[in-house]
DNA sequence: ATTTAAACGATAATCATTTTTAATTGGTTA
DNA sequence: TAACCAATTAAAAATGATTATCGTTTAAAT
């Protein structure tokens, strides 16, 4: 197991940022949870144990840990944003039935990232720091839904 | 040059959806500008031509070809969701300097992208259907704008 | 031509996110 | 330890994008 409150005060520390109940909050609800919460999800959470705790606040600290690159933003349709702790490289598979969106990473990935970013900046002329991709498709828990609901018909 | 026109026609009919001058006015749009635009800008340049163009229209429309599979929304950061006529298979380079998306494509990058998306169905029992690459970095542009500003200091 | 379901568009409503502003606080320095 | 100050916080208001409503219009099937 993990020290996750020193892993926090050092990254705090490393990036200069002051160290605040909140920002600690939020972090170590990022590095301790693997679903991929919205800012209502994180902030609800949080405000159970801390005092009060502003949206503007959770929404400021999102935004700065995303230009650090330690945490990323995704997408999944539902029209509200959702973050990821980006400690290692990984890729999302989202369902496109139930908005589920999963963390999939296998050996070689990282290998072809790479290549793919090396390509596409000899392509372009870009200067590359990183990739988001998503995979979209049916999750097997849906698939098997919709398969009941085929034979129910 | 390309039967733009006909292509519409046979897209709409193949869908069941009906033939509408707004319709035809916003697949026209997406399938001869390579920008990546905003409904803001879909619908503006649409009115000019036309005597009026609402704007729920335009996300409902936009909203139908989505799901059809026939255009895909980027997120580039600005805040409103930009829209690109998908009918090759290709990746986004954002530059995280000035929300430039350019398309970019070359070969072997189908292959590429159905290998991660049997990579990927294999490691986590999904069905994919779609993949959307989406890779960050400073445009040559910017690039070239970052070094002036260095320069002048 | 008639009919009908689909599509349209103006407006209002909603929802996520940002800005503003004023008060508070972490961390540095004396 | 005290005091300071810039950074941080949070409530409220503002903004901006998107969706819902609903009366009107229109495409296309009969």
């Amino acid at each position: 197991m993990k020290d996750v409150n020193g892993q926090i005060l050092k990254i705090l520390h490393e990036h200069n940022l002051k160290v605040t109940p909140q920002r600690k909050g939020i972090l170590n609800y990022l590095m301790t949870h693997h679903n991929h919460p919205t800012v209502e999800m994180i902030r609800s959470n949080i405000v159970k144990d801390m005092s009060n705790l502003g949206t503007a606040t959770v929404y400021n600290t999102l935004n700065t840990l995303v230009e650090l690159g330690l945490v990323i933003e995704i997408q999944n349709g539902d029209g509200s944003t959702h973050y990821d702790y980006f400690a290692h490289p990984h890729f999302h598979m989202i369902c496109t039935n139930c908005g589920k969106i999963d963390d999939v990473s296998f050996d070689g990935y990282m290998g072809e990232e790479k290549l793919l970013r090396e390509n596409a900046e000899k392509e372009t002329g870009y200067l590359t720091s990183k990739s988001h991709l998503e995979i979209y498709g049916i999750c097997p828990n849906c698939q098997k839904k919709l398969r009941l609901n085929l034979i129910n018909k």
